[in-house]
DNA sequence: TAGTGGTCTAGACCACCCG
DNA sequence: GGGTGGTCTAGACCACTAA
């Protein structure tokens, strides 16, 4: 059979869709602009909503798209980059991060954390300082924070201080500085934000984020542990290893009305 | 009307579907164990089949979930975390990484490519050496890397050496080596696999992946540019800041039969 | 109040895998 | 050929936003 080898890949109308919709995207919108409501767009490419909204969804995760329910489907601005890994060289809290402290109470950490603080022994179950963070850019928050904080890692806590609030989760930090810096290490996964994270992020639950934790080391173990969401649609992390990190972007940006 | 503030947050559906889901797994499922087929698990839970689908999405994407069409849906076993930073404090193919090189072709870079290999030069247009490598951890491909590098850095590249294929890509690399590394430049986000990709990682067009892009750093310019893309559902990126990189991971690990 | 995206339904057919 | 997940449809209602 001569198969011409063209009707091979039968290809998904949503896949179809979601190449057609991008290049339009690059060549007739510009960032900021309003596209037609989803069911005017599936009318007009012939569709059912749901194909449409399929192509929509990959087109947003890819960053493409930014969709608020009640609003409507706008042109999302390039992702922004932002740093993770050289600024905190330092202890979290130092001089110079970009985090903002919220929050902190008492709490037991999830199994997961527990085990990269416990270590070998078996003091889990325990209680740790639980700081809750956010972090801004550009006047929109990017990620938010949960920091785990052995009491054993700030034993100079004064009792006195508030309970919890921003008070108390600058006392855990200023304490933190005190400690010698043995090292970081940090990995990143994909999950999907949890309520709580999704609402700092401005959010729905279950949107897609980038999970980077981070562990600091001190006095031969585990001093801290970091659990840090990142919006996956909005931001790039950058780690910066080399010396110069000056991006000369030159990214073409025509803005809307 | 005494509501007792318990309808306040009509939960969605599948969101709900998700937690139990969640939980089923941890306590009654083993990894690699077979879950009832979508129809039969939407009909346990009374919910139409899209929406039980909704709930299965975001466990796969958490990484909780591996589905296979023609086959089913299993329990993943825990993300293996690759690395990515540390073992690359040289070039590219250097004694002991884990990549393995497929091919090598000449070809224009994409426009975000160009613009990071070209700097500040107007040398845009120009056709770079791109190789073409997988990285494969415990059997299983991990990520599919597109290494772009300008023929000014691999100057003594024999042009008598075959046009393309795996010996072509081994070749580019070997070049690379003989320039000083200045440093590097990395960044993470979220992308969906364009089909090529998702060939090699044996994965649906669309599926999500962590892209990483690195910048090389040689003679006071960009020497090449690497794009790889990981599979966002099996892997965890890590990048060990720290000495000691064994994490002990004790992870409770009930095999099926 | 009107319009948007978000959720949900009850079907149908298709592509793929395996016995 | 039988069973699986993947795609697609044509509706419906809900939650939210803004005028």
């Amino acid at each position: 059979m001569g198969t011409t080898q063209l009707d091979t890949v039968p290809e998904p109308k949503y896949w179809h869709l979601k190449t057609v919709l991008s290049e339009a995207l690059d060549s007739d919108f510009a960032v900021g602009e309003i596209l037609p409501n989803e069911r005017e767009l599936a009318a007009r490419f012939g569709v059912a909503r749901a194909t449409l909204r399929q192509a929509l969804e990959q087109l947003e995760l890819e960053g493409r798209l930014q969709r608020r329910r009640g609003v409507g489907t706008t042109v999302a601005p390039p992702r922004v980059g932002v740093d993770v890994g050289t600024s905190q060289h330092g202890w979290p809290g130092a001089a110079g991060d970009t985090w903002q402290p919220v929050d902190c109470t008492s709490a037991v950490p999830p199994a997961a954390v527990a085990r990269m603080l416990g270590g070998d022994s078996g003091n889990s179950g325990d209680e740790v300082h639980t700081v809750r963070r956010i972090r801004v850019t550009h006047g929109q928050p990017v990620a938010a924070e949960l920091l785990y904080v052995p009491a054993a890692s700030v034993p100079d806590l004064a009792a006195i201080e508030s309970p919890s609030g921003a008070a108390r989760a600058r006392s855990v930090l200023r304490e933190l500085q005190r400690l010698a810096m043995e090292g970081q290490d940090r990995a990143v996964e994909l999950g999907s934000a949890r309520a709580d994270d999704a609402k700092e992020l401005d959010r729905l639950p279950g949107a897609p984020v980038l999970v980077v934790t981070t562990r600091y080391f001190a006095e031969g173990g585990t001093a801290a542990v970091s659990v840090a969401t990142y919006r996956a649609d909005t931001c790039r992390l950058t780690f910066g290893d080399s010396g110069d990190l000056e991006i000369s972007h030159h990214t073409q940006e025509r803005r809307a009305s």
